[in-house]
DNA sequence: CTTATTCCCGTAGTCAAGTACGGAGTCAAG
DNA sequence: CTTGACTCCGTACTTGACTACGGGAATAAG
């Protein structure tokens, strides 16, 4: 098993060091005990979890938000977690209604578009519209 | 055709007033002109547009990112913007593909959580791995 | 051993996206 | 025709999420 200084974990999840820091001080990422002032460690599973936080903040969840879907991670308190899963996966849905919408828009604009010349062609907004 | 002031525009969007004129000035809305230093008159196509960029908004694009795709909407220069609705495309189902994988995730757990007492139950993070 | 690089940690600065404020103008109800 | 609510506009403040800085410690390479 690989271990990684924090900026070869930087490096491997294309985030900056700093950021990885200021992660660790919001509560997103603990911080590994140091040898007795030695230099921090850290493993496969801090990586993954700092791609999943990237992958997170891409969905547009905020850093309070992906707080509360880690602790779904840890597995313990299950009950609660289930709850708040529920609620989650009902915004999870609703994005994904969303982009499924855009999708659609997109891609017929973009197989449409050179087709209708001088035609009012974007009909973007409307895809969003079924709130 | 029903025409709204600013705060009732607010009010049917469910967006701030200041926010709204915080748009405008960024350039994601025009402001009608003002009948001789009257007061500003808004339409559905003006509710339209600011749902949207709060859609756009909740997915995860930045204020510049949706005056591009806004700018799709125009129905002008149809060539461009049919090669940025192909790059956002491609953003967009990347985005999809996370999200899925977040519901499938969420939604597994939801129904297997309470079956599974005091096992480790919830691996959301591996659920954003296939980057 | 020295020197360069990287780490640690606290503090401060930046940028995007709002949100608040205050004074002057407008409008609709009584 | 006044009063209260709302608009207009500019400026300033706040919040969330970084990003930079600086001085001292640790480790790796020569």
């Amino acid at each position: 098993m690989k271990l990684f200084t924090i900026g070869e974990l930087g490096k491997v999840t294309g985030i900056h060091v700093e950021t990885i820091r200021f992660y660790q001080r919001r509560g997103l990422l603990a911080e590994p005990q140091r040898p007795l002032g030695g230099i921090r460690r850290y493993g496969e599973a801090e990586a993954a979890r700092i791609r999943f936080i990237k992958s997170a903040k891409k969905l547009g969840f905020s850093l309070d938000e992906i707080i509360t879907l880690l602790t779904l991670e840890d597995g313990t308190h299950c009950k609660e977690a289930s709850k708040i899963a529920q609620l989650k996966l009902i915004e999870v849905r609703d994005r994904l209604a969303d982009l499924r919408r855009m999708e659609k828009t997109l891609s017929n604009l973009v197989g449409e578009c050179e087709k209708q010349h001088g035609k009012i062609c974007c009909p973007l907004i409307s895809s969003l519209q079924a709130h």
